[in-house]
DNA sequence: TCTAGACTGGAACACTGTTCGTGTCAAGTA
DNA sequence: TACTTGACACGAACAGTGTTCCAGTCTAGA
């Protein structure tokens, strides 16, 4: 496991294969399959590792009906920030459902958060998966960003911004009049203070927050 | 372009390669690379290509502050319709921004349907990305479901559902209570009428309509 | 009729996940 | 002590991958 995210950390995700791995311990390939069924598994387990690491790092404060944004908040930033340390993993998220051990400690944790601010259970066992998409989008997202210049720095990151959103200035106005207009917007990685991640965040959970009063935000669900 | 769509719809997106899209023209792998620079380049296509289809099939609505919720579930919705017609080929959307001729479009479709409503251009120019995001993630999803058992139904997707929720429920409850209190509504694809992906849609639109407002909605952004 | 350039496609290279079968070694039993 | 069992090691092989090389073919223009 150590010497997967060891890979992964150093090369990225698809740069990890088993004879990678194998080689890590000095051995063959064949002689991981004693312990691994198959790739899948490997990733499977890698990504309970990591749910892993997001559970031990959670300061773990008891959500009430008044913290319950806050602590969600900071509990989907905590989970993205340790996907983005370890470069494309968030890949491996991808057409899975976190049910290990680990998974389900974190999704007992979400879950007692929305619970606890007054969602309706419908809501709350959604919102899980919600959030859970979304975080991992967003990872990827921002490796994307990231391995376009390797040498990084913030500076490289918004000069490629920078590009992109020229072409997009550069548009025909009379066809693309919106994306002509909204280039500015769309290509910022943050503005006033308030960056892409938190935004969406924030859209998110005001819309989360509508389904807390009971009968007040009913209605015209479809 | 058609063949690889072809190859896609019958045997998924892990068996395109570049052999099996040159056979489909009983040709040689290698005549490809003089149409295409690599199976990257061959995927981007792809992407704008299936952009291309949910352009065409749009209706044009003209977009006003009193439709525009309404229309942009519709076109999150045709979106979403789109991909899952073409199994896993929603997983060629990761890492990847739709700017080619059809994406452009499809973005100024949006973008018009989000200013129409009223919202802030930072809040529209960020919506895009998050409801496409919502919606690749969501078609990834259902396709997962419903590969899980080629041979189909709903009721058979129901079925693996139910076997889940059947474990959930039966974990220890001391330790994963609100997981166990809500494995019945986190594995339902429809409850009350409202499927998970009109939820989610909801909520995100919500979310957004919150920041229609000039400064009402304000404040803790952060 | 000749030529330039677009296209063809077999062969090869360096990889991938996975399986087979032989080989090693340590623990448990007679 | 001798023997058996079972867990693990791992080179070799198989069928597949993306991509490049390069000797060919074919066709449009001069």
């Amino acid at each position: 496991m150590e010497a997967a995210v060891r890979i992964i950390d150093a090369e990225g995700i698809d740069a990890l294969s088993m004879r990678r791995v194998a080689q890590e311990f000095g051995t063959g390939a064949a002689s991981l399959y004693a312990y691994v069924a198959n790739k899948d598994e490997l990733m499977e387990l890698l990504v309970d590792w990591v749910m892993g690491q997001v559970v031990d790092r959670w300061h773990g404060a008891e959500p009430t009906a008044e913290n319950w944004r806050e602590l969600l908040k900071e509990s989907v930033r905590l989970s993205r920030d340790v996907l983005v340390e370890h470069r494309d993993l968030a890949k491996a998220f991808i057409g899975r459902i976190p049910f290990g051990q680990n998974g389900l400690h974190a999704v007992e944790l979400q879950l007692s958060i929305l619970r606890a601010g007054g969602l309706p259970d419908r809501i709350a066992a959604y919102a899980g998966d919600l959030l859970g998409t979304y975080l991992v989008a967003e990872a990827i997202e921002e490796n994307m960003w990231r391995s376009r210049f390797p040498e990084a720095g913030a500076a490289e990151i918004g000069e490629a911004m920078g590009e992109i959103r020229d072409y997009l200035q550069a548009l025909p106005v009379d066809r693309f009049p919106n994306v002509v207009a909204l280039a500015g917007p769309m290509m910022y990685q943050e503005a006033e203070g308030i960056d892409r991640f938190d935004l969406g965040l924030e859209v998110i959970l005001r819309g989360l927050a509508s389904f807390v009063d009971t009968g007040a935000a009913q209605g015209d669900v479809r």
